[in-house]
Parts: structure tokens; C-alpha cells; sequence
DNA sequence: TTGTATGCGTTATCAC
DNA sequence: GTGATAACGCATACAA
């Protein structure tokens, strides 16, 4: 492979001239510009990343640790992410962790050398202090994470705000038993929205055993086992709010199959408006959340931490989400 | 940031000493080793990527350049192959082309110095050509994209045949009246499925206007316009085949919306299984592809070449595609 | 068993 | 405008 030797060498210039050439720094007269272009591009040369990272101590690439790369949400987050970080000229590399301490670190680690910052989605509640401690060696943004105001720059969902409304609108309709498909246990995202069930139902005076909650890790398969669940309650609730679209739509599922019409018998309301949402039998009442914005504001967040150096400020941000009604939820059987 | 150096001093030995303890090479005493160690973990000290790779000229890094970061297929793909990759003690870096020659040849050369080998997954029939040319730098391994056998390394879905498979299904049970939604234009996996109901419908007799084809793009909402598309066609079909999952429920939308009954009324075939296809209203028929495999099987491949060098033959493995039939489709109405 | 010295490909700091 | 040359952090051949 050609290095920048092979094209001082060929063009009759030093490596110097070269790089100028490749970098439109420093003053190179027309003429070699144009000849070292043109030798170049006739020997294939591209500069060695690691060689020019090693130097400019820059890597041109952000990194993104995932706790998994399930389902639409994570690739509509992605999906965003990417395109920010593209559009930006930056590189993008992946990781996927478990989420515990141990595991992060170690992500952390073999990073270095390899990005110039790092996103960082662990909805995991243990892995705080992961993040914390290491969070010197280069910037970090938190996605989705469960960290305190100001204390780390974060971009997370309004959980709490739109699970409530959604929550609200139920009670609204006239609910008075009301179960709810809960995520992974320890998770923030499941966790803020339980969060609201629970304070919703509190304040209608809705208890158990009309306020049930029905455990998931926001899977259609466990959706799918929840809605069983649910068929089987007694009383048997009128409303279903799932943690996440996935398990909304599972839950449709096992309902449909046990004989329940929806909205008609029983409602049926997710989180995420995953594409997929609006196309379901009936189109599924869900808290929209403009999911790739989670990864875009995410993205230019770290990206100015890393062209601005420490002068930005930490701050936590939030990406609001809203309840989209559509046919899965209705006034409960009379 | 500690560098070996760092290390070195610090307890009192030779950079080349912390480098034989680092990366198990040499012989070292357990005692320096042990006092190395300790030292190397005080300080938090982990090798630089860049200037351990411009040694080696190995980055431990895999690149893959997808064509969109869409919808669960590409989810479930990319699941694979980071499932993979990790395992291998590699890291992913993942790039999005939008698939023509010029933007490949650039994502190819700004890979130079980042990884050891690339994936590439261009259904694209124009890409080829910037394949071919720069396979030359590193390892390459196809991903469904349309390539001559033996030509390049390659895995694909048998496409043809699952799609055959589910053309046949609905023939046998006695539909005349077919509609195809198809995928994007100039796209392999699209017209490999096409080419199959082309064939099916020619081996039954079946002509326009009883085969009918209506485009679309592989997402739900091209995959609702059809739907309305053949609600409106005369004669009526009474089965459809779509070129993926999405578009298939997508159409089963607008059939609904219209007032249409499936199975009854019309038959609704898929292609790829995601997830979600079983948990349909109702469960989707369509031809199942364990995709993550497809991302597995590819890195796998690639690691191969990366680990071997060019010992490994080229040739064209194909991923399994067979009908899993479900509820959504049945007899056409008499 | 350990240390010294060289070079990987690039950019940056000087000279000229 | 251009060319030497020193660094960047590390692995390794060779010397001790």
C-alpha cells in the first residue's frame, strides 16, 4: 500500500510537501499541488489513519457503547447517530456491553487510541460509577442514562412525561383497571415509566388488584407472555400500558388470540411510536418519541465536547415525548 | 494519559519489559512481571490503539459498510455480526453508503489504517465495480450483494428460492390472482424475489393483468401505498407476495383499512421473518431467514481472510431462506 | 531475563 | 515555497 514516502518519492517533492498537499496547510505553489494531486491519485494513496492519529493525537472517530442492538429503537437511535457523525466527517465504532461495571470499564479501555469521544447508552442503573470514574480520558455523553442533573452531559427521554400522559389519557377514558407491561428490571426507561403508572393510578385511586403489573424485558415475546397473563387476571383490566412499543404490540397479540377485540374489550397503549406503530391491527396508541433525535442530539453534544475542548458545559437535556392516539385505545366496556 | 513510557519509569524497568508483560511475549520473571502489572494498573495505564496498530499494521478493527441503518433487518444483521466480532476480540466500525461506486471507493480508502477487513452489504447492482477495484487493500467479504460466483467472497440469501417457495405456496392453494410488491429498484434481493414470482406466475399460466406488480421501497409506508394500490385494482387480486416483511405489513394496514378480511378475503406473504412478523394480526406467512446468521456467518468469513491472509478460497455461500406459513395466508374465496 | 535501538507513517517545527 | 528532521507510542531484533 502506498505510504506518503512512495508519493514524495514519485512526485520528485519531500514528505513534507506531501502532507501539506493532503492537508491544504502551509503555502504549496499551484504547480506541485496539482503534480503531487495527480501522483497521488495514480499510485491510490490515502493517509494512514493511525499513523496521522498517532501524531495529531486526534482519531477522527467517536465510539458508542450499547447495553444491545435489539429491535427498532436501537436502530432508528443509531440511525441517527450515524448520520450526525457522518454528515460531521467523523468515523463511527460500536461496542456492545452487558451493562455492568467490569464490562464497561474494560469497553472503556480498549477505546483509548481509538476515538476521540464516547457515547455511552446503559440505561443499566449499576453502571453509573463505571462511567464516572472514567470519564477523564475523554468526553462522554450519556444516552438514555440515569444520571443526575449536571453532574454528566446527557440526553434523555422525557420517560416520566410521557408516560404519564399516556397514563392519563386511560384514566381519562373512564379505566378503573389499568395493568402494566413493565421493561427489564433495573432499567431506567422502565423504571421512569413505572414510575408514573404508579403515581397516575395513586391519584385516580386506582389500586391493586385493579392496578396490576406484569413483568417484561421489552421483548414481543415477552409482551406476547404478559398479554396471556393479562387474559387471565381477575378482574381482569380493561387497559394494557406496555413499557415499549415491542411488547404493546406482543401483548396485541395474545389478546387478539384469546378472543379480546381491541380497543372494544380492552386498550392497548405502548411507548417509542416505533415506525411499525401506526401499521398495527388496530394502529397502536403510543407515546411518540422522535427516536433518531435521541442519537442526533446526542452526537452534536459530543461532538463539541470534542472540538471545544472542556469549555462545554454539562447539562442534561430531554427529548420529549408525547402521546399519539390512535385505535388501540378506547372508553372501557360498559 | 499514561503511556508506557509512563509505565517504564515508573517501576524501574525498560519500555520492552512492559511491552513483553502487556502482550505475553518474551520471557519476563514473575516477579517484574507481577511489579509491572501493579504499576501498570496504577496508573490506569492502557496501550494507545493507533500507535500499537501502526507497529503491527493490525487494528483489531473490522469495518462494515451498510447501505442504510433501517428497520429490524438491518438490526437484526448488524446484531450478528457485532455478536461475532466481539467475540473475536475485534471492535466494529460502521460506516452507511447510500450505495453508488464514488461514495464506496471514498468509505474504502477513509477505512485505510482503521481496519483490518471489511464488510461490505450493497445490494446495489451499480457497486460492483468499486468492489473489484479496491479489494486489493484489505480482505472483503460480501453481503447479500449480487456477485459472480467465486468471484469475490460472498454470502447471500437464497433469495430465489425462498421467494419461490412462497410463490409456489400460494399457487397450490389455488390463487390466479397475484400482486408482488416489490422492493427497491435496481436492488439485488428485490429482483431475485421477483424473478421468482415472474417464474412461478409464468410456470402457472398466470399473465397481466392476474400478475400485477406494484412498487415499492422496503418500508411499511410503501408497503401501505401498495396495499391501497391493490385495493383498487381490477381484477382484484387475492393474494399478495411483498419483498419483505415491512412492506407486507404495511399492506396488511390498507387491506384492513379497506375493509378487506386476510386470509379470507386476500392472502398476505412476507419475506425475512423479523421478529415481529409472528406477532401480526394476523401472524404474517413468510419466508424465514435466520438473519443474524447472515452477519455471523459473513464475519466469520472475514475473520478467516484477516487471520489467514489470502490462504482462504473466495466462493458464495448461501443463507437458507423456507416458507414458514402462518395465518395470513390461506385458500383465495370462492 | 532484561535493555537499547530502530522504525511504523504521519504531522509539525524548524531551517533554508 | 520547500526540505530535513524530530516527535507520537509502541513492538521487536539484537545485544548484553
Amino acid at each position: 500500500m502506498a505510504s506518503i514516502k512512495d508519493v514524495a518519492r514519485e512526485a520528485g517533492v519531500s514528505v513534507a510537501t506531501v502532507s501539506r498537499v493532503c492537508n491544504d496547510s502551509g503555502v504549496v505553489s499551484d504547480s506541485t499541488r496539482k503534480h503531487v494531486l495527480d501522483i497521488a491519485a495514480k499510485l491510490g494513496y490515502s493517509p494512514h489513519a493511525a499513523a496521522r492519529s498517532l501524531i495529531t493525537s486526534r482519531t477522527s472517530t467517536l465510539g458508542v457503547l450499547l447495553p444491545d442492538l435489539y429491535g427498532e429503537f436501537f436502530s432508528e437511535v443509531i440511525r441517527g447517530i450515524d448520520r450526525t457523525v457522518q454528515a460531521s466527517g467523523y468515523h463511527l465504532l460500536v461496542s456492545r456491553s452487558h451493562g455492568d461495571d467490569r464490562e464497561i470499564v474494560a469497553a472503556f479501555r480498549a477505546m483509548r487510541g481509538r476515538v476521540d469521544g464516547l457515547l455511552v447508552m446503559s440505561p443499566d442503573l449499576d453502571a453509573r460509577n463505571a462511567v464516572t470514574s472514567l470519564r477523564d480520558h475523554f468526553p462522554v455523553v450519556l444516552l438514555n442514562c440515569p444520571a443526575e442533573q449536571d453532574q454528566h452531559d446527557s440526553i434523555v427521554i422525557a420517560n416520566y412525561e410521557g408516560a404519564s400522559e399516556a397514563m392519563r389519557h386511560l384514566v381519562d377514558r373512564g379505566h378503573r383497571r389499568i395493568a402494566m407491561i413493565t421493561g427489564l428490571a433495573r432499567n431506567y426507561d422502565s423504571d421512569e415509566r413505572l414510575r408514573a403508572f404508579r403515581d397516575i393510578t395513586r391519584q385516580a385511586g386506582i389500586a391493586a388488584p385493579d392496578a396490576i403489573e406484569v413483568g417484561g424485558d421489552f421483548t414481543e415475546a415477552s409482551g406476547f407472555r404478559a398479554g396471556q397473563a393479562i387474559l387471565d387476571a381477575s378482574p381482569r383490566p380493561t387497559a394494557v400500558f406496555a413499557a415499549n412499543d415491542s411488547m404493546a404490540i406482543g401483548a396485541l397479540s395474545a389478546l387478539g388470540a384469546g378472543g379480546l377485540r381491541v380497543p372494544e374489550d380492552i386498550s392497548v397503549v405502548g411507548f417509542d411510536d416505533i415506525p411499525m406503530a401506526r401499521y398495527m391491527n388496530p394502529p397502536l396508541t403510543t407515546v411518540h418519541v422522535d427516536i433518531s433525535t435521541l442519537g442526533v442530539r446526542a452526537t452534536e453534544r459530543l461532538l463539541e465536547h470534542v472540538r471545544d475542548g472542556n469549555g462545554v458545559t454539562r447539562q442534561r437535556e430531554l427529548v420529549p415525548a408525547h402521546l399519539v392516539v390512535r385505535s388501540s385505545s378506547g372508553n372501557p366496556a360498559a
